[in-house]
DNA sequence: AATTAGAAACAACGTTTTCTTGTTAAAGAT
DNA sequence: ATCTTTAACAAGAAAACGTTGTTTCTAATT
């Protein structure tokens, strides 16, 4: 790994534009005027650039520098390489239709069920050459990933977010107890009570165990609730309480679902929010802003 | 005309390097290690570059550098460029079925008849991507036009070049004394006596008059050519000697002719040579040296 | 919680590069 | 022949770059 000042190194950005000029006007003093610069500095430039190009370049024909050969054959490629360079320093307008890219999202199951198809079915048609993958949301090593840049979004519920991302907040979202749709229930307003009692079936994705997302709310109301299953995901949901008698709380948006229906209840429980998070350092790039835009219209 | 101090001006290849150095390595030591520099000019480096582009690029997390998609973005078009810059740097090997460009000879008739139709040919097959441009010879100007590098190589006398150009002999070249082909001439030897004392035709490119260019050779052996008819190109000649009873000198080369045939002299004129002229500034040109040497071989 | 190790950022200074002013030399144009 | 234009050469000023020394930050370890 030594230092090697042989090549490219020696070559400057500043020197192929005098080259460029040069073979465009084909006079120093021109290069150097239009330049901002003096006769003398372009001479020394062609200097360095005949020295690292082991050819004359320009040959002196009274009043104009004839190029040789070698510099003409060089004008292209260098009108080439000076025009990426440009564009590489525009500040780039984010345009789905031609972004390329591959976006790591990390969304919990219900962010996943309530968003992900229809985000899907949006940057198909808008942003044809995204790449859209979806991880699930492990919260525990979320800061990592994050950090790392392996996840670019996380779609999830705030208090799963460390504090030193960016977010914001979605929608809200409203739980209804819902059934199986074929159970018989008494169609008037259930009283908190009597939904407490009834046996349900909770979501836990992140720990297994018996207790729902509303427990707090229900005791703050003096009940507790009679939970007699957990599963990890909401999908799972529709599909059990259609062959039982068991009711659940589910999110609004998951609605409706022909294998459930919902039930009227005296109160609703709180609402909760669904936000989008990022790493501070991806704050203005463009993909992702456009992505957030997306989302919050869904 | 004022020098603009803002974008592609203040971007450097060498900046170029270590962004996408980080951009491999994504820990600034490490690159300054490869580059042969401190840990501190790199830092330095990138932030210029922060600068320049406006963009964090790289964000410290922990050990390593995660980069902005800002910062991603641009790895494909700097790997493009700078693999574009290598090549401009390579010396470049000519090679004549990838060579792409005009090339303009400026060529005396003869040589036009000559060696072009075998170089158009050699050409066609071996440098397809080469465009061949054929100008009169006109030998006023000639330094002027290739001086200005509107013509890249003349095909001519030696007699007829500016001595500040490169030149090599192609061949030498024998003038036979020829007639149409049903005339009736004695098929023993002639002399130069009875060459002179026939009407004959010459060939007067430059100026038209009645000297042809073995004047002076007939004239040291005392005897003086009836020339009666000049004209300014070669092409023409067999079909007048076809339909007269003239005789003419002309080029070994461009016989045999079924409009015309050679008569046995006593004595033949001088030789005389056909060169290649080339600009000094094209001494080092890939497809100048390619041309010359099939021109050479022809 | 304190410590340590790795790494980036900041600061000051020396070196190199680049540009400028001044001048010379060469090639046309008057 | 003289004048003008323009490239090249020279020396010094200004800017950019890279180095050493130091501080700050972060994560891993005790």
């Amino acid at each position: 790994m030594v230092q090697m000042m042989n090549g490219i190194n020696r070559l400057d950005i500043k020197q192929l534009r005098v080259l460029q000029a040069l073979l465009d006007l084909k006079n120093l003093s021109k290069v150097a005027r239009k330049m901002g610069l003096t006769q003398q500095a372009i001479s020394e430039q062609l200097r360095k650039l005949r020295d690292l190009f082991d050819d004359r370049l320009f040959i002196r024909q009274g009043n104009s520098m004839v190029p040789t050969p070698k510099a003409l054959s060089m004008q292209q490629p260098i009108n080439d390489i000076l025009r990426q360079l440009e564009v590489l320093l525009e500040p780039d307008v984010f345009t789905p239709q031609t972004y390329k890219g591959v976006f790591t999202i990390s969304a919990t199951d219900y962010a996943t069920q309530a968003l992900l198809p229809q985000l899907f079915n949006l940057t198909r048609r808008e942003a044809p050459n995204l790449k859209l993958i979806v991880r699930d949301f492990a919260s525990d090593n979320i800061n990592q990933l994050i950090a790392a840049g392996e996840l670019d979004l996380l779609l999830t519920f705030p208090e799963f977010i460390p504090d030193n991302l960016s977010y914001v907040t979605l929608f809200e979202e409203q739980h209804l107890c819902i059934t199986g749709y074929k159970n018989e229930f008494a169609t008037k307003v259930l009283t908190l009570a009597q939904i407490a009692a009834h046996p349900q079936l909770v979501v836990s994705p992140s720990r297994a165990n018996l207790r729902g997302s509303h427990d707090q709310w229900f005791a703050e109301k003096g009940l507790k609730r009679n939970i007699v299953m957990s599963v990890p995901s909401f999908s799972a949901v529709p599909d059990i309480l259609h062959t039982t008698d068991m009711i659940a709380f589910y999110p609004a948006r998951l609605l409706p679902n022909s294998k459930v229906k919902a039930l009227k209840v005296e109160a609703l429980p709180p609402t909760f929010k669904i936000i989008a998070a990022w790493h501070p350092r991806t704050n203005d790039s463009g993909i992702h802003r456009w992505l957030i835009e997306q989302l919050r219209d869904l």
